[in-house]
Parts: C-alpha cells; structure tokens; sequence
DNA sequence: TGTACATCAGTGAACGCGCGTTCACTGATGTAC
DNA sequence: TGTACATCAGTGAACGCGCGTTCACTGATGTAC
C-alpha cells in the first residue's frame, strides 16, 4: 500500500495530472459510485461511468472489483460501518439516560438518511443480497446491534414482569425509522410530502411507543 | 375497443397463433413489466424485453406507451389502484370495531407487499416521482385515505383532551408498516431474517402503539 | 549507490450485445353508403 | 349484402449508443543484490 504517497482526491482535475499509475483508484471508484448512486440512485449506475469519473480507462476498475455488484456491495458495507459509527455515537452509550439517548439516536438515523442518500440506498434499497459475503453481513449486524443494545437498555428500566423482549422493540424502532426515512426523509422527486418534519414524525412515532410499552417518562400528554 | 372479441392471456404460447393485431397489447405489457419487475427488481425491466414477453416487435408498445416510464407509472397506477381495494375490503369501514378491523388492515398490507412484490415496488420502491401524473398522485392518495380513514375513527374513540392528530396516527402506522414490509415482508434474497413472521412484528409494533396513545383495550399486557 | 528484474496497476483497442427509437410499410378492422 | 375507404395497430429493418468484458501491452514501483 503507497497510498500514503500518493494520496488523491475524486476525480481528475483539481490536483494536476497524475502518472500512469492513479495510485488510489480503488477509492476513487468506490467515491465515483457514491456520487453516481446519489444522483440516480442504485440502478442507474454503471461500471463504465464509474472509470470514467475517476478519469481512469474502462478496463482499470477490473483490478480491484471482480464487477459492478461488488462494487456496490462495497460501497454498502462502508456504509454498514459509518452508519454504526453515527449511530454509536449519538447513542453514546444510553447517557445520561436512556430516553434522551434514545431520542438522539433516532434523529441521527434520520440525519443519515438525508444526509447520505447514497449509502442509504446501497444498504437498504440496491437489492443486494446479505449473503454476497460474511463481511457484508457483519456489518450490518454490527449497525443493528446499536440499536439493539438501546432496546435493551430501555427495557431493563422496565419492571422484570411487564419487559417486552429486546429485539422485537429493537425490530419495532428500527422499521419505523426505516419506514419514516424511506417514505418522507430523502430529496428525491419521489418523495412524500408531509405536514411537519420527517424528524418530528419519527420522534413523536416512538414517544407513543414507548408509552405503549409502559415506560412512564415517555411522554404523559398525547403529542402533536 | 374490440377486447371481448380478442381477449388473450399474457405472452404468446396457450391460445394458439394470433393475427397481425393482438387484441389486447396495453394489457398484454403491463402484465409483462409486472413479470420482469417480480423477477429482476424495478431497474431490470426494459421496454424491448416487455415487447418479447407479449410476443410482439420492440416497435409496438410505441403505440401505446411513450417510454419505459410511462409504462412503469402505469404499473404503479394499477398498483395503487389494487393497494386501495384490498385495504378497502380488509377495513370493512371499521366492523365490528376499529381495533379488530385494524389488525385485518396491517394484516392485508403485509399480504399484498408479499404477495404483489412487483405491484409494491413499482409503488413505492421505483423512484417514480408522483408529480409524473395527477392520476397517479390522486391513486396513492385514495390509498392512502384508509389509512387515514382507520385513523381517524381510533382516534374519535379518545376523549377530546387527549385526542392525537389523526394524520399523524395515519403518517406513523403507514412508516411502520412500510418499514417492516420492505425490511422484512418479501421474498427477496436480500430479506432480512426474523424470528416471528413479518405479520406478526406489525401486529405487536402496532398495538404497543396504540396502547401508547391511550387506546386501553390495544392488549393490556405487553406482547411478546 | 546503482543496476536488473519481478510485480503491479494502468492503457487502449476491440468485440458482441441489447437497448431505445425511428421509419416507411402493411395487414386487419370498422364504417359509410 | 357488398364494396370502398379511413383508421388503427401492428411489422421488421435499421441506426447509434453505451455497456461489460477481454486482451496483449506498457509504464511505474519496489526490491534483491
């Protein structure tokens, strides 16, 4: 590895020109897909294009992906892992309690969906399968396993009789969010128009689920 | 139209030779983009492969679509358009009361996610933007006016002091059972895995939910 | 420090393919009289 | 009932295009001595 050296932006241009060697296309192209996937999303992108965005020739992606799908299954594994790093981060261990953290967490789920449309969709919406390798899958049970590490945290405040299980309010929290971020959350044309922010909608969605669940500081009026 | 005279099922094959017209061919193709659509996802169906199935040159479907994406709305129209029957038929205006009728409404949204994948993604999945028609926009909206509908009769069983908005209702069990049709509800290879049917994670998320809003009768006990 | 060499990461030309789209056309159908 | 004609819904050949993929190749890099 000499990237070290030869450390490179996007695509040609700002920089001068580069050797024969790109010296870092394996990243280059990985950047290429992303930007491609965000203006026309998953299907709409082509190995061809990605080259051509790296200012690269046809042939040259072939040294570091086998074909376009494992591109695209990189391209979503590194998103497995930003989304848990986000995601770890505004949970921050459930402090200082759990409902706040809980609270960040869901709005740091959606701020990714907005902000990062095109690892969203990779993840979630490209139809790649989970099986395509263990990493892949790895990596996206790592991002899960944050919020269920929340759900835990959350029922354990609850007394041992009336405690739902773990992972099936860790399923409930994390298709609502899902739902809500594919419905009303992103830019696109397709989207959904809504009353109040996609935020909002979410927030409010799991403070009445929480009261379903018992948990009595979760909101005593009805919200609005 | 001649339709009844030459009613014919899908692709060529049963029904012996047909003549130089095929009768039926707007029908023919939309049936076809609905088989290709199951088959490879949204993004791998092609005007020209949607001609072969019907069993007629590229050139024809020209006559009646102007593009692929005209036909893909169409499909989404007719998706909605069924969405709406089944979500009609299975509210039943809220017989014999709003609960009951709310589990057959979650129950059959799960069923025709799983059951029409092709219908459900063109709908919500293909990135087809609702501004495309005011017939399409007007179809997705009465579908979603028995959500809404459902709703608002929960929500008129509160007393006033705490009764939520029902759109909101509406917009957050709409997301939960999106959320957990498109991560868990199809047959896809990339499906994830669940330790209860995807039925049934709807079913418990959504009475956890109205137990939340106050709704005593939603199971007054936690489900698991 | 310099030289020879193996390895790596690119090139660029070529290919076959299927798609979208057009065009002048033609067979079948329906209708006016 | 029959004939002429307008309209409609197909044909099939052709085109340009971009993609995926391969191939022998070559320039740059790193390393052994």
């Amino acid at each position: 590895m000499s990237w070290s050296k030869h450390e490179r932006g996007g695509a040609e241009g700002a920089g001068g020109p580069r050797g024969y060697h790109h010296g870092n296309l394996k990243e280059a192209l990985l950047r290429a897909a992303l930007e491609l996937i965000a203006q026309k999303g998953p299907a709409g992108f082509t190995f061809a294009e990605a080259a051509r965005w790296a200012g690269v020739s046809p042939a040259a992606p072939y040294r570091h992906f086998r074909d376009r799908d494992e591109l695209l299954a990189n391209v979503a594994l590194r998103g497995f892992e930003r989304f848990e790093v986000v995601l770890k981060r505004a949970w921050d261990d459930g402090r200082p309690d759990a409902l706040a953290a809980l609270d960040r967490l869901g709005k740091a789920y959606m701020e990714f969906a907005r902000t990062e449309p095109a690892y969203y969709s990779a993840m979630f919406e490209a139809g790649i399968p989970l099986s395509t390798s263990a990493e892949l899958r790895e990596a996206g049970e790592r991002a899960f396993a944050v919020l269920r590490g929340a759900a835990e945290k959350l029922c354990a405040q609850m007394p041992a009789a009336k405690r739902p299980p773990a992972l099936m309010v860790a399923l409930h929290i994390w298709s609502l969010s899902h739902g809500v971020a594919s419905l009303f959350g992103r830019g696109d044309a397709a989207r959904r128009t809504l009353p109040m922010s996609a935020e909002e909608l979410l927030e409010a969605g799991v403070l009445v689920y929480l009261r379903g669940l018992g948990l009595s500081a979760a909101g005593d009026r009805p919200p609005g």
